[in-house]
DNA sequence: TAGATTGTTAATCGATTAACAATC
DNA sequence: TAGATTGTTAATCGATTAACAATC
């Protein structure tokens, strides 16, 4: 058990060294890599990336680094990457399929295999009991049954961001601890949920304003 | 002129004030909104409000708040919100064409309808030539003429993992000065060009780490 | 005028970087 | 052993918050 709080920007940067250290798994034979080398392919400096792993254990070996294949399980097993992840998809509008198919799609062996989409969910009438990608869509109301029999770990909302604020209370009310919300609008909350934004416009915007 | 550089964060919140205000360009007749009332909506103190906004000018009337048509054109004109952007599409897969007619979609008056879809790029043949949502499909390599024919401010990358640095340098070499990159690689580009990511699976993974 | 709220400065908080003893 | 690199502490940097004089 960790004795202090680690920062959001850590975790982010734990899953990106995870993802380099994925790439590397190709390279045959016991290999060793340092801070240094991590740093450069994360983009961050060496201090760093020993102060983000040593908030968690002691991984390397003076002198030599870090064996690959070992820090890569520690990652997997810190970030919840070593057992399957439920996720449920509230909207099947265009961006809900797309996401659906990419995350299905997962080459095997790739990071994202192991978020499984277990549930879709739609206020269409239209698109009540059809099935996509293997999944039957069901009706919002439907969540809180599927949760008990099933459980569900990150809700992803693909919904029109007038109806995200709703959506997000049915699945806080349901006990769903993640959710990935790709409406233009602030979710409000309790504490123990967490909340991130995918938000294109957003990001649109902001990149406007460097523009010349 | 501003003297300071102004960190990222605040851009980032100068474009939800900007949304706030939007929203509430509904409400009729002169209207003036609080530090404190903007904050709440937005999610951040009253104080934090003020000294962005500070870091662009005065805009605000002691006693009274600011303005909320006028602060809206303030932070349009500093956000480069009041003029056309032209975006490029870089792959034409099922995320590249939701991206497309999402923004295409975008209902007139809504702040995404500043961004305008003037080119798609793909490398398969079988889609070079069509056309998709109005706009013609074409080769990477027609990009330095298309460049400099019309401009391109932004570019929306939507490519595999695999292609994201090589299509980065064809962005950087014609001369775009703003990426939005959903391949989850890192991409080196010199200073001058900003990239942005939009990363579902990192999304996910970093959710993962809070769950239970 | 009295009440409210800005713009700004100083204080606090937190994250990054530098440096180095420990040690493989 | 000598060279390299970790884990950790102290120093630096930067962003957020608190406080308040100015003023509408």
């Amino acid at each position: 058990m960790r004795r202090f709080r680690v920062p959001d920007v850590v975790i982010r940067r734990l899953v990106i060294y995870l993802r380099i250290l994925n790439e590397m798994e190709l390279e045959t034979g016991p290999h060793y890599i340092s801070s240094q080398e991590l740093g450069q392919r994360a983009g961050v400096s060496p201090a760093q990336v020993r102060k983000d792993l040593a908030s968690f254990g002691e991984f390397g070996k003076q002198g030599v680094g870090y064996e690959a294949h070992n820090l890569r399980e520690e990652l997997r097993s810190i970030l919840n990457q070593d057992r399957p992840i439920k996720v449920a998809i509230f909207g099947l509008g265009e961006l809900g399929r797309a996401l659906t198919r990419y995350l299905n799609r997962c080459p095997h062996g790739e990071e994202c295999d192991v978020f499984h989409i277990t549930a879709i969910f739609d206020s269409d009438p239209r698109k009540i009991g059809q099935t996509f990608e293997g999944v039957q869509v069901s009706p919002p109301d439907a969540l809180p049954a599927k949760m008990e029999r099933e459980g569900l770990d990150i809700a992803i909302m693909t919904v029109p961001a007038s109806a995200a604020q709703m959506v997000a209370d049915l699945c806080v009310q349901a006990g769903i601890q993640a959710l990935l919300n790709f409406a233009p609008v602030k979710l409000f909350v309790p504490d123990n949920v967490r909340v991130h934004y995918s938000d294109v416009t957003l990001e649109l915007q902001q990149l406007s304003f460097y523009l010349s």
